[in-house]
DNA sequence: CATGAATGAGACTTCATTCAT
DNA sequence: CATGAATGAAGTCTCATTCAT
């Protein structure tokens, strides 16, 4: 991934930088660290290097900051997706592509990944009722688009409406990105090495559902 | 699905029944409707027609009523499933019968289905560091233990190890009965039959995975 | 006055007593000495000799707190007045009665009569648009009958209106409380005597309420 | 009342007019509509058309902003008062002129009413222990002089001294002003027309004041 | 003089958990 | 075993006030 320079590694430089930018950053890494509940927000402005107070001239409450987190990074996601896509036109190499960048992306970002991934479902409870997010109907667009055109253009079977292709891909590679994400999360496993390669499990992703959807020319 | 005649259509026959499986019931209920952060422990007591006080006579704590819930659900669902697969022989079939006995099972039981699948990711962040769950292990045991059986019989590709095809199975059914239940909760939107039928959907899941999974004598 | 003995000088018996009322009359002393805004909760629950969060088990919040003193205190005075007023059959004799009772009752319970004189105003904002309060309405009607009868009896003069008359009358006797209340506060004010004697003024308020409504024979 | 122009009827013209002078007339209608401790200092400037910060360029402190609102209301009701009861010489004319310009102010200024009469009780937790407010001290002067006026002349009685029949009466008037003030206030209930005619009040408080001061011959 | 973004102390309130009955 | 009143720790959020521009 290129973009996104200011991931603090740390404490996060207490300077210059779009503030409520700081603010969403540090926001990721407790959301991720701790689950969205049992993070404090006076964590998060210590992070961001801002008065408690000053979370509350950016954002309305704490949900407020879930849900803008979410639409940040998941527009992230859609241009980075919607780029990689760009860059092929068969289907299933689009196909492939989205794959890939998805899981790149996770393991680039893991912060991110896990506020999308985990805190999505809780955000879904907050979503209670309402149409599901614009963010993410953006993503499933995308993906439902590609295998569109590739029953069009005759590769894939109509047998699976869009939409529910779409979704049932998506709800493939992300159980993959949740199972690397939660593989094992304290530092003292990493040398442990138990994570699978998230890059590897690309080409096993890609292979069942390029394959699944293939169109049978006897059928 | 057939057993489990406890499950309270409201507030809990207030009498006889085993006093733990009152409150697991109540629990149940009360997650699936406030998700696990803002479910009170009064609440699930007064279901389950208990003092507060009672509940921690037979669960430690919140949490442990989560991972009881969870374990006792899980339980069920397992020998659900098994039952199921186990009357089939060929694996084709057999991962079919699973695919359509878990769909099956979240329509019947939307607030266990709710529970498993959206709070088992919440309560995934509890489990951090920790191994899988054994009892969710044990389901995606069952499942790599058909797809093992396919490829062993030479049906089903060796190209995509067995246990992160079960993975992917089960992130993509999973997001399928994410999807149904989150697609709308409230109880006057189904005469507006806005939710695509998931029995329906699985014959779609089914086909796209036996599909993806199939061995191509030609490749 | 005579009832009430639990009146607590200090922090108040940490001990039996209904605790409902050990936090009236924690509150009772709290807001009077802070007023209502500035007053703390927590304050309230140390001086009650109870938990912060005990408080809320017998009141919604901190409003509710104040609305339920004033009942309480309301329901005293008005219980206090009528015994008094009950004592005499002549309205001008019942009309004195009422005023040197209220005004004692300032006198021996200064904390109570500020809640009421002083909070009743900010209170009056949280009842915005809430028709008068129903304790303080008896009052006012308990005055407003006692100017009927004499009306009736032909001693009041008609010109006024019995409930206008009652209104007068209250805003004339809480005034002198409030100023008797607030002439100082301070302890060490106490030796310099400034206060005036608040039950002498009783009589000068008599003496000009009963001439003012006098119905004059000859005009 | 005729003079003070600036009375905005809505946001008040954000220009010229003495900026001090604004947020006075700001701060008037903000304490009025929610009381003072409710009331918001970036309200307050809002209404007046300047920063937030430009308050303290005027005043210390929130608290002074009101003592400054009380004090400047307070002498243009001083004045106004003044100039009516100048206009008559007899003590019972002065009297009478004093009550009637004090209520007729209430009903042409409700907003600056409210502040003085409401917000004065809650300000005099503020004054604690301090002496009675200079402004306010003017106001009893002058209406302990009316009535020394008549004790001096025969036409009040002795029986009650001066100072304590001005805080009398105008507890009375106050009275008035409040169940006026607060008899509703929203604005669709002026149609419904449940207030009482406040200046036909002025004659039955007139009345009782007079009469109640009157000196009976014989006695 | 004026601005208004930032501060940060502190209050109210919730609710999981305990323990005397 | 069961109760449920009481606890008290802890977090979100507000808003008066400051100060660099």
């Amino acid at each position: 991934m290129t973009a996104h320079s200011a991931e603090p590694g740390k404490p996060a430089p207490p300077e210059k930088g779009d503030k409520r930018e700081r603010i969403l950053d540090a926001a990721e890494h407790v959301f991720a660290a701790h689950g969205f509940f049992a993070a404090k927000v006076s964590e998060i402005a210590e992070r961001a290097g801002v008065a408690d107070g000053t979370i509350y001239l950016y954002f309305k409450n704490k949900d407020d900051l879930l849900i803008s987190l979410f639409e940040s990074r998941m527009e992230r996601v859609n241009a980075h997706l919607a780029s990689h896509v760009a860059k092929h036109t068969k289907p299933k190499e689009k196909l492939d592509a989205f794959i890939r960048a998805y899981l790149a992306l996770v393991k680039e970002q893991p912060a991110a990944a896990e506020v999308l991934t985990v805190e999505l479902r809780q955000s879904a409870k907050f979503m209670k009722g309402q149409p599901t997010n614009p963010k993410f109907a953006e993503l499933l667009r995308l993906l439902a688009t590609i295998v569109g055109e590739g029953q069009a253009a005759g590769v894939f079977t109509d047998a699976i409406p869009a939409p529910v292709a779409a979704r049932m891909i998506f709800g493939l590679v992300d159980e993959m990105a949740l199972a690397w994400l939660l593989g094992d999360k304290t530092p003292e496993s990493a040398p442990r090495g138990k994570k699978f390669d998230i890059v590897r499990a690309a080409d096993w992703v890609g292979a069942l559902i390029t394959q699944g959807l293939e169109r049978r020319s006897t059928q």
